[in-house]
DNA sequence: ATTCCAACCTGATAGC
DNA sequence: TGCTATCAGGTTGGAA
């Protein structure tokens, strides 16, 4: 689900309800594929706790605790990291939500997939994870330690120039699609905005890497900047699972012209927008803009 | 070293 | 209604 502008604007909106705040008490699920570290490890680590700061690294939210430690959690494809209260019934599915009465639209109530819940020494809101698919991961990095997942990530999607871009391409043989959703690459970045960016610039996601030109490298570091800072200032991409930290949809699903749309008009050319896979992910391109 | 692709999970939806 | 197939904002690890 979350990529860089999800996760960025779920960074924001969720540090007020962590930053300065001391954990007290820590459910979780048992152990599954989402925990890297085991839960009750999690559990002891995490109470008494208080929360610094709040960072992220590429997809990754990175919590540093006071006593030097780390809790890292990815959001996978279906994670959601909210407050308690305000975060409603949004979080849930249709069917879900359309079962429930009119007075139990408000609260949440942690179900199945929720699988972290952290509550705090001041008695406010707690703060949840769910995650329905579990691809998410969370973890607790000991004082110093590192962690492969974290050191293979490359330089921010914000920031990457068209020169860094041209260098890592150079002798890859992979679509530019495969290149850019490549986290070493760059990171931040996924299905989405791989997509909108390519289409931004002009360029055919199936184009070998080296064979893109150092000009359409300028045009995607452009394009990939534009499209991310716009999809934070209006709260990510809400179309299937992604909801903000108070239960509100983000609205840039409005501003994508390619992902998702095949066979709707491009609205630059008209021609019908296509839809393939590349690397086993679903894409989506104009054939007559993007060469 | 690079590239490809199956696997990890669960749910929604479209089509018969 | 019910079954089957396909699709989904991600990442890893092993095979070619």
């Amino acid at each position: 689900m979350p990529e860089l502008p999800e996760v960025e604007v779920t960074r924001r909106r969720i540090a007020p309800f962590l930053v300065g705040r001391r954990i007290r008490g820590v459910f979780t699920t048992s152990a599954s594929y989402l925990f890297l570290t085991d839960p009750p490890l999690l559990r002891r680590r995490l109470a008494g706790r208080r929360v610094e700061a709040l960072e992220r690294q590429g997809k990754y939210l990175v919590a540093r605790l006071d006593d030097g430690r780390r809790l890292v959690v990815h959001l996978g494809m279906t994670g959601q990291l909210f407050a308690g209260g305000a975060a409603s019934v949004r979080l849930l599915s249709a069917a879900a939500r359309a079962s429930l009465t009119p007075d139990q639209q408000h609260a949440f109530r942690p179900d199945a997939h929720t699988h972290l819940r952290l509550r705090f020494e001041d008695g406010g809101p707690q703060v949840f994870l769910r995650d329905v698919r579990k691809f998410g991961k969370v973890l607790l990095l000991e004082r110093d330690a590192s962690h492969p997942r974290l050191d293979r990530l490359g330089p921010d999607a914000l920031g990457v120039t068209g020169d860094e871009l041209f260098r890592a391409s150079r002798g890859r043989e992979l679509a530019i699609k495969s290149l850019l959703l490549d986290q070493a690459v760059i990171t931040g970045v996924g299905n989405i905005y791989a997509d909108e960016a390519l289409y931004e610039a002009g360029v055919r996601p199936t184009r070998r890497a080296r064979r893109v030109t150092r000009r359409q490298f300028e045009a995607l570091a452009t394009a990939l900047r534009r499209v991310l800072e716009r999809s934070i200032e209006t709260g990510g991409s809400s179309i299937r699972d992604y909801v903000t930290p108070d239960g509100a949809d983000g609205a840039f699903q409005d501003e994508r012209r390619v992902y998702g749309l095949a066979g709707s008009p491009c609205s630059r050319c008209g021609a019908a927008i296509r839809r393939i896979v590349v690397g086993q992910r679903g894409t989506h391109y104009c054939p007559a803009c993007q060469r």
